[in-house]
DNA sequence: CTGTTAGCGCGTTCAG
DNA sequence: CTGAACGCGCTAACAG
């Protein structure tokens, strides 16, 4: 292993300016410079990240919290999207990403937490997934110890970003085309939405609210709990009486497709979040595609920028309306 | 943050008295022990890992590398899968994961590759998906400067194992069953394989070969290179005149079903891995389920033992014949 | 069995 | 603009 002193030697200088070389700091002749990387080249020097991180008093790294379902054979798409996203990112901005899942963090306390990811190296946090449940985390980001960004979750404060897409303004637009598609009128709405306490869940609950308002059309709503079978029970029951089916993630308009099916009944269904599973639910609809591999990649880079001294603030993504229809995955 | 210093002042003893207890050193007295650990549990101590690998000469971490298709907007269940798993068991044994992307490593040499690794105070490595065609990767692992561990690819030297099911036999059991639970006789089978230079797309073919020499049926084989449309391509093609239908994967069997579907006639498919899609392709057929998230950490635990001394050698995991049927996932 | 001490590889003052 | 020297938190000899 060659180290900082090897290429000092190498170049005819000391130590601290081979440093000073490698992490670009001002004042240094151009010459020594060149003789530096020049050295640094032929001994094919790479800095060693442990050694760096303790002595610059190790606050690099980045925690990257996410929630997958573990439990289940299946651990969505989404996720893996956000790690790929982050990962990929990170390895552009040489920067370290931890990956963490939640469940890492059990039964531990706020001060476990951050004594843990302290002795981790770790100096900002990147959350995916976080629910108003999330009591440890929600302290966390809170007490502001660590520089912090969300993803979904509207808070901000002088350490803490939020990046999402107008959830709001997206479901109400991928409503309203489908509405407004249907030939007929479409009186009665059935809105399937999310979890009770999720974040997301809320506004784009608020988007159908102020849809329904502006289109004057009657909304039922029911909480699908983002489960497909929940969404299909509740087609089942008011599936028949109304017009169109509008649901706050694909995965629960897969359900309540299915039911229709069941039922021999047409009507329009939407979606959310653009996942390929819906390839293979063999129907047609809307849904509004979130580019997660982007917003992840989006938040590594906040995150970074918060741990150089930015301020914290919300940054919106742009979001897509698509038509779903059969797709051709190549793995 | 609380150092070791800290609790030897607290425990009123020296700061390698208090190393060797973190780290399980005999020969200490039992109350030294309870001291030390009372003075850790007050001050809610825990070891930093950053200046605890620089100080051991840093050999402790694992890189994880995998191959997740980043270009398409479905990442796959399974590099998720594997993913889960190996950060969980990486979590269980305190050690830490580096999840590395083939694509980060594109372009780089071996020698690169390896300054890399090591920079980053990597000792083992974990690589899932790799191919013939990977050359960098062949010649990291026969260099042997790393603890490897290879997911589904037969290769064992002084410090390398590999872990897989027996790919051969799963492939034999499965097609067998469905074979044989054909009313009619099955004289004809078409067999989908996998990529050319696939590692295991080759034991999977032998067990085919072979179980055919032992049932006495003819065999078509045709590549399908893991991709659902070259296999509803095939199965176009060659459907018709074949009695049943064996795919090296449950994305090309989906292929093959649909293909099947808009030709109108009916023969036993069978997949390969269990993915959780296959609940979504709306068909029943018999399937290898593989235990992705207990391969990972079973490949996690492999490379300890490597790394703590132990010889490559080889793990056979046991796999599971399932008939799928429609799923229900709660996301 | 326990304590002292010298690094691990690098960043960072502070003289020169 | 450069270099010597100290320290990050911990481990690993070696003394005692």
């Amino acid at each position: 292993m060659t180290t900082i002193r090897d290429v000092a030697k190498r170049a005819g200088v000391a130590v601290s300016t081979v440093s000073k070389v490698v992490n670009h700091y001002p004042n240094i002749s151009e010459d020594t410079i060149r003789r530096v990387n020049e050295a640094i080249r032929e001994l094919n020097f790479v800095p060693n990240t442990i050694a760096s991180s303790l002595s610059s008093k190790q606050a690099g790294r980045i925690a990257f919290l996410l929630n997958p379902n573990t439990q289940t054979q299946a651990i969505d798409e989404i996720t893996m999207q956000y790690m790929a996203g982050a990962l990929l990112k990170a390895g552009e901005l040489h920067v370290e990403l931890l990956p963490v899942f939640f469940s890492m963090l059990e039964d531990k306390s706020v001060e476990e937490v951050e004594t843990y990811l302290h002795s981790q190296g770790v100096g900002g946090i990147v959350i995916c997934g976080m629910s108003k449940d999330d009591y440890v985390l929600q302290r966390l980001v809170a007490r502001e110890h660590f520089k912090n960004v969300l993803v979904d979750v509207p808070i901000v404060n002088a350490s803490t970003s939020y990046i999402s897409v107008d959830q709001k303004q997206a479901q109400k637009d991928v409503a309203r085309k489908t509405i407004m598609d249907n030939q007929g009128p479409s009186r009665d709405v059935l809105y399937i939405s999310g979890k009770q306490n999720g974040y997301i869940s809320e506004e784009r609950l608020q988007g159908m609210l102020e849809l329904a308002r502006e289109l004057d059309f009657n909304l039922s709503v029911h909480s699908g709990e983002f489960s497909e079978r929940r969404a299909r029970e509740i087609t089942l029951k008011y599936g028949e009486v109304n017009d169109v089916i509008v649901c706050a993630s694909d995965l629960m308009a897969i359900g309540a497709m299915r039911a229709l099916t069941d039922m021999d009944v047409f009507h329009p269904v939407c979606g959310f979040d653009g996942i390929t599973l819906m390839g293979y639910a063999g129907k047609q609809m809307n849904t509004v595609r979130q580019n997660f591999k982007e917003i992840a990649a989006e938040a590594v880079n906040e995150v970074v920028k918060l741990l150089a001294g930015a301020e914290g603030r919300a940054v919106i993504m742009p979001h897509e309306l698509v038509r779903l229809e059969y797709m051709d995955i190549i793995v």
